[in-house]
DNA sequence: TTCAGGTCTTGACATCGGTAAGATAATACC
DNA sequence: GGTATTATCTTACCGATGTCAAGACCTGAA
């Protein structure tokens, strides 16, 4: 429309930045790798894109916006990481599904601050809610597209849909999770560890818990 | 020892406030279902007490060790509703460990920042890590007990008790985490919902993924 | 050329976590 | 019982944060 899109990013010697709203969201994924989410700063943010504080105000309505928008952009990394996992593993649908999850899991491990502020609570927020549930979304259809091929060939223990891919995602996600944050923290130290633990999960959510 | 343990809580006139330390773990429990984990502050937390911020230094390190204290507890609470939820339910084995499932995520339901907050990313704190891995473990413990008594009855798919075990950790911790703070949020707003959820996510798990 | 818009800056405010120095109360020791 | 030691609590600071208000600057349209 009326926006020139400006040259991107590399106007930094300007007094009008070019595309700020974009260089915030880049220096706000590296602050989180080197600080971690809790010491996420919009104010340092800002001083690593080499602006003032109160600019950042004139492209998010506040920090959970800022927030909301790095969510987004790692949410469609996500998905495209899993897409990629997908097509690639062609053998047949389990063995997709198998390095789907995989996939999922490593993600979290390999970025863990993201992975973190992509469920932070802060994004339950009305105002941000509506888009980071449709970058959410965008993922669940990985997954569902995948379940749906299980099921073409007949090999889904059950025909709610809908009900596997809850179970898949709670799996995976409460695996990273405990990984992460919880009592499997110090069994995810080493890569064997990792391994084993996501071999665990996975198996057993493939066969089940119970027999029969 | 040489702690006579002072009178239980109520002697708040006085200079010297009693049990400061257990007060201090309580108004942080109450600031936490009021305001959130988000706004938690060491600060408020000592005003509602009636004691200036820096008492609290002499009873914990940091806020860290404060948050940490908060978890501790909370884990034996957890601990302890999920103990009689196995003992109450005496049905069958199936039965008892479904109903642990379902009380681990109606747990998080419920105390929702006080769930965030035992697996907040700052436990895993080298100062705290162990204490707070104590806690977990004692967790872990009923749903071993649980498990192994359905593997008595002949009616675990695997030999492989630990494996069980990290499956279904994940799956309830996983399906907790999506509810309250990921894409099933909104899914999880209504009664009728949360149930449905539970149920598909505890009858996948117990089920499988795949036939065979 | 002017001016209206968006863009950025400086400066302020309340609040936070944390530390230091000192006042006060409770206990241990004589 | 009186004194000294120790634990507990307070006031006062520090640097940093998120947010807002006011104004300076730039750019594109009239």
């Amino acid at each position: 429309m009326s926006r020139p899109e400006a040259k991107p990013s590399e106007k930094s010697g300007s007094y009008h930045h070019g595309d700020l709203r974009r260089a915030l969201i880049n220096a706000a994924r590296v602050s989180l790798k080197e600080k971690g989410i809790d010491k996420l700063s919009l104010r340092e943010v800002a001083r690593n894109t080499g602006v003032s504080h109160a600019a950042a105000y004139h492209h998010f309505r506040d920090k959970t916006s800022l927030v909301a928008a790095v969510a987004v952009t790692t949410f469609s990394e996500l998905e495209s990481v899993m897409q990629r996992a997908f097509d690639e593993q062609a053998v047949d649908a389990v063995a997709r599904l198998r390095s789907l999850a995989h996939t999922y899991v490593e993600f979290a491990l390999e970025h863990p601050d993201e992975f973190r502020l992509m469920f932070s609570p802060q994004l339950r927020d009305d105002t941000v809610l509506t888009e980071v549930e449709k970058a959410g979304r965008a993922t669940y259809v990985v997954l569902i597209a995948a379940l749906s091929v299980v099921q073409e060939e007949g090999r889904l223990a059950t025909d709610n849909l809908e009900r596997a891919a809850i179970t898949v995602w709670a799996q995976v996600h409460g695996l990273a999770s405990l990984m992460l944050d919880g009592p499997l923290y110090r069994n995810a130290q080493s890569e064997a560890g990792r391994e084993a633990l996501i071999a665990a999960s996975v198996e057993g959510l493939l066969t089940g818990v119970l027999n029969e």
